[in-house]
DNA sequence: GCATATTTGTCCGTATGTATA
DNA sequence: CTATACATACGGACAAATATG
């Protein structure tokens, strides 16, 4: 390869990976969200944020308003933004969601689809964090098992969907932070079901999901009214 | 009804009613975006919209990050925002999450379910438009019809996807502009759709709605490619 | 290919309005 | 009720990238 050569690639990648500096911010803010470090409830100050990550108040309101977008942070006029608290009804509404999308993601296979690969590995991930006790690494992988099924869809838009509703759905389980009981007994459901996809038995791995998604949901439902009364 | 009464009731409107600048700008665009007044491919210079608006460039940039989220704009670096131009392979993921969710929201039906009574007026200002020949009105209680089936899912998420969804379709309805052919020949396939959701036949609905949402792509996707090649 | 003009990206200061102790 | 803190929104500034002649 010559350094022209080079020098064409970096500029393709600097053309294709650029992103604003709002963009940047959205992203940093977006992995601490979701991994717990803010919690639902906590105002993220303009002042704070801004000065800590060297960026312009208008710079971070940008962010903010992406963010907001994507429902993991709530915009109360003149009174700032907050990490979503999701209530009883949207955990309810995003099991709906998760029903809807991904059943149908499933249903219409009639043979190994391409993709399967995917969501072996994550199965696999999955109970070799459950060998470990790692419950944390149990629930990423879980989300993964169930992310990857949705692309079976084959669908930019549908993943996309998806990840905004599991993005959502960790702020349900930071509240609760008891990863082993919410994803522990759903490492052999999907076993289950990902043989039934290998086998390209649609129908059945509809039906099976439906069970898992109404068991987790009752599950979850139940103990987040609890834990946020 | 005393002062007071007004009082607090016009407090209360304040309450729900308020949005910032940000969004009410983000609002007017996307108006004028989706009914076609903003073709594909314009660019939004920050300057004149900004001054045409009466609001400041930082206040008009938070409204562009909020449609560039909604896939409305297309954000490039350093050069603006452009109205979104769709492809021929966007306008296929689309309809493959109109067949997703669309076929899902009745499937699962087994009784005449509420909220079926904003599909039904839907069909009949359909027909009534036709009547008077008014294919952009046709087209746009088509679109009504569609999210109202969606609607029975009672998932104010899923609404909200297909909201989007809707949106960027009317982007591709714009730059063919015959409303006659692409909305007409569904009229009768609405009312027969509305006559089994009635009746409760889900899987009925499934099929027939399948089959509308496959021939309406072929049409379109091979006219948009003519289109915009 | 170069020089210039235009436009965006980002930051800062500030005035105003709103919420809350 | 007042005071304080903060968000909202504006306008100006400059650098950096892009478009134009």
């Amino acid at each position: 390869m010559t350094t022209g050569d080079q020098g064409e690639l970096a500029a393709d990648r600097a053309l294709l990976g650029r992103t604003s500096t709002a963009e940047r911010v959205a992203d940093i803010l977006r992995g601490r969200i979701t991994e717990g470090f803010f919690s639902p409830g906590t105002r993220l100050s303009e002042d704070s944020i801004g000065t800590a990550l060297g960026v312009s108040r208008n710079t971070l309101r940008e962010a903010f308003r992406l963010l907001g977008h994507e429902r993991l942070l709530s915009h109360e006029l003149n009174r700032g933004v907050f990490v979503r608290k999701l209530s009883a009804e949207d955990v309810v509404d995003l099991y709906r969601v998760r029903k809807l999308i991904e059943c149908a993601a499933v249903r219409s296979l009639t043979a190994p689809p391409a993709g399967v690969d995917r969501v072996a590995q994550a199965v696999t991930a999955a109970e070799a964090a459950a060998g470990r006790e790692d419950w944390v690494a149990v629930g990423t992988e879980n989300l993964r098992f169930h992310q990857a099924l949705v692309a079976l869809a084959g669908s930019r838009r549908i993943d996309e969907v998806m990840n905004g509703v599991l993005a959502e759905l960790r702020l349900v389980f930071h509240v609760m932070a008891d990863p082993k009981r919410f994803h522990e007994p759903y490492i052999q459901r999907n076993r289950l079901i990902l043989n039934t996809v290998r086998e390209g038995d649609g129908h059945a791995a509809d039906k099976l999901l439906l069970a898992y998604l109404d068991l987790a949901e009752r599950e979850l439902v139940d103990a987040y009214r609890a834990a946020v009364a």
